[in-house]
DNA sequence: GCGACAG
DNA sequence: ATCTTGTCGC
């Protein structure tokens, strides 16, 4: 018998390459198409957080805001434990099950709160087989998504090159971005400037249902800061300072139930 | 051949 | 992914 890993890896990657069929790469609703995204009230973020020295053990975050004031709606936080590793390539066989788990009790528990969108923390169609964790969450889920992605990913000649890095300085402005092309002239996804105080980009791509300059548009209208809103509240929900009751106590509330 | 490589 | 402190500027 070969090695079960690389078993694994072939039947991700089959998998991958049966799910990519479904994606929409279209702006299928109306609010998309309009210049100031009339009729989009709810945008949602999904994440993972982990705490120091433990990777099988997550904390799974949903979070739902206004749009556009970027209040928050709603908000989930659950102790899951990963049946997956880590491996660059297949973050949806990690993280997706309990993500989609969170926007199953979403919609049991408060239908009228499912987001129109949802930002996801990591690429959609810019993936080594046009297929991350984005259009993987979408795909299962059919809700138009967007991968943010905070660090590059190499995808076919996209690399952290030195024009690359000209490409980025020469972003002036929030809302600057260039297309990430592949060896194959491909644009699977922008790095976007999303806020005028960080250099540093965002790399935008199409998770499902929306077209890749729809994405680009409202991750820019949803960033206050680098990071755009669903998905920084995730974070600070976890780590954020501030409120009476942190959300690792929260966590650790409900892995005790 | 080896390393790079979202979270 | 995860952490943490200081430091600078408005």
């Amino acid at each position: 018998m070969a090695a079960p890993e690389a078993e694994l890896v072939l039947k991700w990657e089959r998998e991958q390459a049966l799910l990519r069929e479904s994606v929409k790469e279209e702006d299928t609703e109306d609010w998309q198409r309009s210049p100031d995204f009339n009729g989009l009230e709810r945008v949602g973020g999904v994440d993972l957080s982990f705490i120091k020295g433990d990777d099988i053990n997550a904390c799974a975050h949903l979070v739902v805001l206004t749009y556009p004031q970027m209040k928050v709606l709603y908000e989930d936080c659950k102790m899951v434990t990963l049946n997956a590793p880590y491996m660059a390539g297949f973050l949806g066989f990690r993280e997706a099950p309990p993500l989609l788990q969170a926007l199953e009790n979403l919609k049991n528990v408060q239908p009228h709160l499912m987001p129109q969108v949802l930002f996801v923390d990591g690429n959609g169609l810019f993936h080594y087989r046009e297929f991350g964790l984005a259009c993987h969450l979408g795909v299962l889920s059919d809700l138009p998504c967007v991968g943010v992605a905070k660090n590059l990913l190499h995808v076919e000649g996209v690399v952290r090159s030195e024009e690359h890095q000209s490409q980025i300085n020469a972003l002036k402005k929030s809302g600057d971005s260039f297309p990430l092309t592949t060896a194959s002239g491909r644009v699977l996804g922008k790095a976007l400037r999303s806020s005028q105080s960080s250099i540093k980009p965002v790399y935008v791509s199409v998770g499902h249902r929306i077209t890749l300059d729809t994405a680009v548009r409202l991750t820019h209208t949803c960033c206050l800061y680098r990071v755009p809103e669903p998905i920084r509240q995730d974070l600070r929900v976890f780590w954020g300072p501030g409120e009476v009751l942190t959300s690792p106590d929260i966590c650790a509330f409900f892995s005790c139930l």
